[in-house]
DNA sequence: ATAGGTGCAAAGCATTTGCCGCGGT
DNA sequence: ACCGCGGCAAATGCTTTGCACCTAT
């Protein structure tokens, strides 16, 4: 069956070749942040037939139509999630690398206010936090949060 | 004289040669946040034997001794600005890839409590709004904040 | 004197692209 | 059939580095 992703991209009118699904099962059934080298690794497992160029390609391409969101978490290389994901920002732990999603709804709100406060319209922004984990630490109801 | 940035070299003990006195002094002066290629260019002017390797190799130190801070506004390459600069954030013009810098002293305080809240202790973080500028923009008071 | 800095060119790394044969629609 | 796609390797763009010489301290 059609991974999501490989669903919209079917109602974009793209091309789907065998590549191009694997891809998108693979973009679809990650639960992390990959990055190229790791969505190509893990696409080569399911179809050897398959280039890294392509998988740049690919992600390009389905970050042009709004599918995937590119994230920058230090490291130099791009990592990648869907965009139908819900909205959420990143923690990074500092020392093991780990992603922590959270939301803060009410963080939107004050930053357009900020944005229109000096004459602009908010179009997007990027929000990470870096920490370290607090030795102490009592795990609580919204530290379940899964890594990515 | 010596540079204000010239100057926290020395407090740190680093060797000061001609060209970081140079680096330094571009640095200092600069009102926006260079990029490599910016500062090379900006440091040739006024001593055309400096290599673009020291550039790169003395922004890189003077970031490691928290002198200057590295950002990354888009486009690929680093950009600099000096630390003392107070603490503020960046809205990109996505229009014209102007910098406004604006202060939120409160934002800091939320942030640190969402990382609490998940088991961390806030060490850094990163904050960009990217925007475009509204047609029926008034000038305001705040929005007299100079472009970087 | 000597540890460390500099210039140059080459290497590295992530990512993009030209070319040409191949495959989806 | 046609246009876009994919593989490969070469190119690109930013940044780092090896090496031999030079300079602050």
């Amino acid at each position: 069956m059609e991974s999501r992703i490989a669903r919209l991209c079917i109602e974009k009118g793209l091309k789907m070749t065998g590549q191009r699904r694997v891809i998108a099962r693979v973009l679809s059934d990650s639960e992390d942040h990959p990055n190229v080298e790791v969505v190509y690794s893990r696409a080569s497992a399911l179809d050897p037939r398959i280039s890294i160029a392509t998988v740049y390609r690919t992600v390009r391409l389905l970050e042009e139509h709004g599918i995937l969101a590119r994230r920058d978490f230090g490291g130099g290389r791009a990592r990648y999630e869907p965009t139908e994901h819900g909205k959420h920002h990143h923690l990074i732990d500092i020392e093991t690398g780990r992603v922590i999603e959270f939301a803060d709804p009410e963080h939107e709100r004050v930053l357009a206010e900020i944005a229109a406060r000096l004459g602009f319209d908010l179009v997007s922004h990027r929000l990470e936090l870096f920490g370290r984990r607090r030795a102490d630490t009592v795990r609580t109801a919204t530290a379940k949060a899964r890594g990515r």
